[in-house]
DNA sequence: AAGTCGGGGAG
DNA sequence: CTCCCAGACTT
């Protein structure tokens, strides 16, 4: 019979020699030259990992030498104190990726002498080390034939075998993976796995791929079957719930003069143990009641009347004296902050105000409601307060510009009060 | 399986 | 605007 069937049909074992051999031949040229690559120590492709979870190459540069200077081995990360990891995370965002690395960094100085397991099953029970990372620790710093499937990858093998799973669902990361592990050239799966990455990255990319420059187009079912801008298949996330916060910025008088009042966030959930300025959430009932900045009947956004701040201004200190005990005296409304995490949206208004005698009193009354729409009304003294050095409930702290070097932000935060003080942001 | 956890760059 | 990034952890 005519060999020509028999000539452009490819097993699944010559379509994967073919795919590694021209992916490692054009990984080898065109590789970028990244400070994680300068050698194969496992403690820094660690922390490249880490830091690289859904962080992009470029944002994480600048970070990645940053840490590496002050952490330069497992020993040093792990006894660190915790604020000093935080502070160098700051702007990263996911600030358990921080925590957990430490706390991992402790587990290999406890139970492995400091010394990274070269074992798939050690690494991986690693604190913040999921599948993803613990192939990518062990193939790129052991070289062992462990795949290591993030969005790169799962994109890029979507579109090369045509594979319409939806990659939102986790079982199709673990059918990938199966695929990935069984198409490891033989001892180069470092190189292999971030080429795949690499390839992703610069080339097959989420919109209009440069196929026309791909190394591995020729046999691209994806692009063979012209599906490649539909590929990979995923489903829309839901959009982040609106929240809508009440911040305030409170400076301080007499010996905190030039100084603003914050708190530091609890020790689990969002933006755990970050610093930030004191802000309440306006009740669900009270939105509608209190909301500013609401679109009017044509869409446009409408300013906030005067009455409205106030309102909002009395919202503010009442509900901070209730939860914190904190007794401010709101001055005027500052600005709005919008900030948009994955699952919430924040609309924050943000009023400056002071606290006359710098007083915290937790059982002290509540400032009077009387629903007017005057500010500086919420000052009342009940008489039982320390006059000159008013203590300030737990987490709370007057901080100046200086304490910005030790104490960690949540960018958002960071923002505010560089816009308070005037201070540029970091280069 | 779905929700929680930041922030920013690209189109 | 939308998408998504060298994902992990919790429920």
């Amino acid at each position: 019979m005519s060999s020509i069937d028999q000539q452009q049909e490819m097993t699944q074992a010559e379509t994967a020699a073919f795919f590694g051999r021209e992916l490692l031949g054009w990984y080898d040229v065109v590789k970028r030259k990244l400070p994680w690559r300068i050698n194969r120590d496992p403690y820094r492709v660690w922390v490249s990992e880490i830091m690289l979870q859904q962080t992009r190459v470029d944002t994480v540069i600048p970070y990645y030498e940053r840490f590496m200077q002050r952490f330069p081995t497992v020993q040093a990360l792990a006894e660190a104190p915790e604020e000093d990891v935080l502070k160098h995370w700051e702007g990263l965002g996911y600030y358990s990726r921080a925590r957990n690395l430490q706390a991992g960094a402790r587990e290999v100085v406890e139970r492995y002498r400091g010394i990274v397991p070269d074992d798939a099953a050690s690494v991986a029970s690693l604190k913040g080390v999921g599948p993803y990372t613990a192939g990518a620790i062990m193939s790129i710093a052991f070289n062992r034939p462990e795949p290591a499937v993030d969005g790169n990858v799962m994109r890029v093998l979507s579109r090369f075998w045509l594979l319409e799973d939806d990659i939102a669902k986790p079982a199709t990361r673990v059918k990938i993976e199966k695929l990935a592990r069984s198409i490891i050239p033989e001892g180069r799966a470092g190189d292999f796995n971030q080429a795949l990455m690499e390839l992703g990255a610069l080339v097959c990319t989420p919109k209009s791929p440069g196929c026309l420059t791909c190394p591995v187009m020729e046999h691209c079912a994806g692009r063979l079957a012209g599906r490649e801008a539909e590929l990979p298949i995923k489903t829309k996330a839901k959009p982040p719930r609106p929240e809508w916060r009440l911040g305030v910025v409170v400076e301080g008088s007499g010996e905190h003069a030039g100084r603003v009042l914050v708190r530091q966030r609890p020790d689990t959930g969002l933006l755990a143990r970050m610093w930030e300025l004191p802000h309440v959430l306006v009740p669900k009932d009270a939105e509608k009641r209190l909301r500013s900045g609401s679109k009017g009947a044509g869409g446009k956004e409408e300013a906030a009347s005067e009455q409205e701040q106030a309102s909002l201004a009395d919202q503010l200190a009442r509900m901070l004296h209730e939860e914190a005990g904190l007794l401010i005296r709101p001055l005027r409304h500052w600005t709005k902050a919008e900030h948009v995490f994955s699952h919430i949206h924040w609309h924050m208004d943000v009023f400056e105000a002071d606290m006359p005698s710098h007083v915290s009193e937790a059982s002290s009354a509540a400032p009077s409601d009387s629903g007017s729409a005057e500010l500086g009304l919420v000052a009342e003294t009940n008489g039982s307060y320390a006059g000159g050095g008013g203590e300030l409930p737990a987490g709370y702290a007057w901080i100046g510009p200086e304490a910005m070097d030790t104490l960690a932000f949540p960018n958002l935060f960071l923002k505010l009060l560089q816009q308070h003080w005037g201070i540029k942001g970091r280069g």
